[in-house]
DNA sequence: CTGTTAGCGCGTTCAT
DNA sequence: ATGAACGCGCTAACAG
């Protein structure tokens, strides 16, 4: 339109005029061109060309979690600022899915993967990295995987609510657990056990129930705790989902919380102080994560982080504490 | 590596050996060494070629607040079955945002767009749709943009919700209302008026209060309804975030819900049930929502959607009773 | 300071 | 029943 060839326009609009010595006059009728006919480039071309598209994957096993979705949000923002979009994928909490999305994800040329693996089993994970695709993990860890991750130091989490719990009187404290076998799983309950060892108590086996982060689970093991001839004074619950379970199940006993049973839950949520015994709870820097994820994959895109700079981040979560547990010393 | 040559390799990958008739022996060799290598099509090359990149985009607010990730999770799924990939993106509720990333959209070729539009100027919206992009709306509607929508029939939820609080006896009934001047808002804050009116009670401007869907607007006003010398028997919220504020008003306040004062809630949340007194609330037909949304997009991408033929699309919430509310007659 | 050429990987048309 | 040639829109290399 503006009897310029293509590279010129090219140049102009990809800001190497200066470079190329654009002159002046040609540069601003180039660019009042495109603005008149609101011209944007085709990007797919463009990332056929450049064997880049400026894209990432983002893997979840559930987006409507709002863990996860508070996650996504600070992810497409960062990534946003830097021109890139994100391919939102649910895996569905299923590994078979998850894997075909790497692949549906290869075949889009994104430059970058975010993953929140679903399982233990990262077979699949790591044979897919080989195809040079830079993949940051984050949430949970795959041990021994090799591939760079960003969690909250799970283990550090549960010391702090264990050990709280503990100061304030309690000795009988039940832990309902997810998914056994995880990293993240596996931190928390070795952080609930250590942290009663310290005192001297032996964690008992069976004051360890639950194996799934879902309110069912909570339920179902809060009843059973709550039906006990002799029932534990303190609930600590891996996740938010879990709490939410065992509050149906203290509501429906009959039982306050926290005169009757008190409760600690990992993962704060936006109603945790608004409930009728405002919660105490481990609040993990989700932002935090996200946006140091999302760096981390920058610079490995960027060529800054070359095999072998694997950089492993954990972030120390907090306990933030409200009136769910009952002083027994007072 | 089969010695065939691409054309042939591309068309037995694309389903079309039959039509061209490839022997079987090549059709089998190909696909064997497809999987063998682990050979997936690149989508970017492809996307060029045929003008369609099968991918959508997603634009909302706020990613963050559940109700938009619910959505996002079945808009996500439902597109994977047909092949197609989303693009996330989070307008954060700015106009200027939201326009900026139609415009990357369409940079990106993708082949249509699922908006939940942010404000009340539409200018934007429908210049953008004579690119030829199909878009549908959700969540809230764009009056006389002419752009297809689907979202709750506001309207009859406020009804439903405000009709049950007068059935148990309340007249004196707060409204507790979002961002003032778009459909969702105005529609609900009419079915709340209406349903006094049809009892002969003309709805009392002060009692209608606050401009905000967030938890703080729900708060403030909360405290200052409650404050009255003549406080409100019940009161509507209009989101799940004002209700949020509401109770976190009445607890500090030390009142009671439904003993001091009754509360609905638009908005079923996974803690309703959960809360010291469960909640009432009108419940969106959400998945619903985003299933027939995405359902519209492929027929328009399809092209059996040709201009005149829209179709708006309104679904019945509805009202989920539980105990927030107290029986002023028994 | 700007234009011409070539090629990214694919699907389709034409040719055989 | 299969292959060769072409072009989608872009940008980097080369040419002047």
């Amino acid at each position: 339109m503006t009897g310029f060839s293509a590279s010129t326009v090219s140049r102009v609009l990809n800001d190497k005029g200066e470079q190329y010595r654009i002159s002046t006059r040609t540069t601003k009728k180039i660019l009042k061109a495109a603005a008149d006919y609101n011209y944007y480039p085709n990007r797919i071309a463009r990332g056929l060309r450049l064997e880049r598209t400026e894209t990432i994957g983002f893997v979840v096993p559930d987006i409507a979690n709002p863990y996860f979705s508070s996650i996504a949000k600070t992810i497409e923002v960062e990534s946003r600022k830097r021109g890139y979009s994100i391919f939102l994928c649910d895996s569905l909490d299923d590994i078979s899915t998850e894997k075909e999305l790497l692949n549906l994800l290869a075949g889009r040329r994104v430059d970058g993967i975010i993953l929140a693996p679903v399982g233990i089993d990262s077979g699949h994970v790591t044979d897919f990295r080989r195809r040079g695709i830079p993949i940051i993990i984050i949430d949970r860890y795959l041990p021994d995987s090799g591939i760079p991750y960003v969690t909250s130091d799970n283990y550090s989490g549960a010391r702090q609510a264990v050990e709280y719990i503990i100061s304030m009187g309690h000795r009988d404290i039940a832990c309902i657990q997810g998914l056994n076998g995880i990293s993240l799983n596996s931190d928390r309950v070795r952080g609930y056990m250590d942290s009663l060892v310290k005192i001297g108590i032996k964690a008992e086996k069976s004051l360890i129930v639950g194996d799934d982060f879902g309110e069912e689970c909570g339920y179902i093991q809060a009843r059973l705790l709550l039906g006990r001839k002799t029932r534990p004074t303190a609930i600590f619950a891996l996740s938010n989902l879990i709490s939410l379970g065992v509050m149906r199940a203290t509501a429906e006993m009959g039982l306050k919380i926290p005169d009757d049973i008190s409760l600690v839950s990992f993962d704060e949520q936006p109603y945790s102080a608004l409930l009728a015994s405002p919660m105490t709870t481990v609040e993990q820097s989700i932002n935090e994560i996200a946006r140091i994820a999302v760096n981390m994959l920058f610079d490995t895109i960027a060529g800054g982080n070359k095999e072998g700079r694997i950089k492993n981040i954990m972030l120390r979560p907090s306990l933030i504490i409200r009136s769910s547990v009952k002083n027994l010393l007072a």
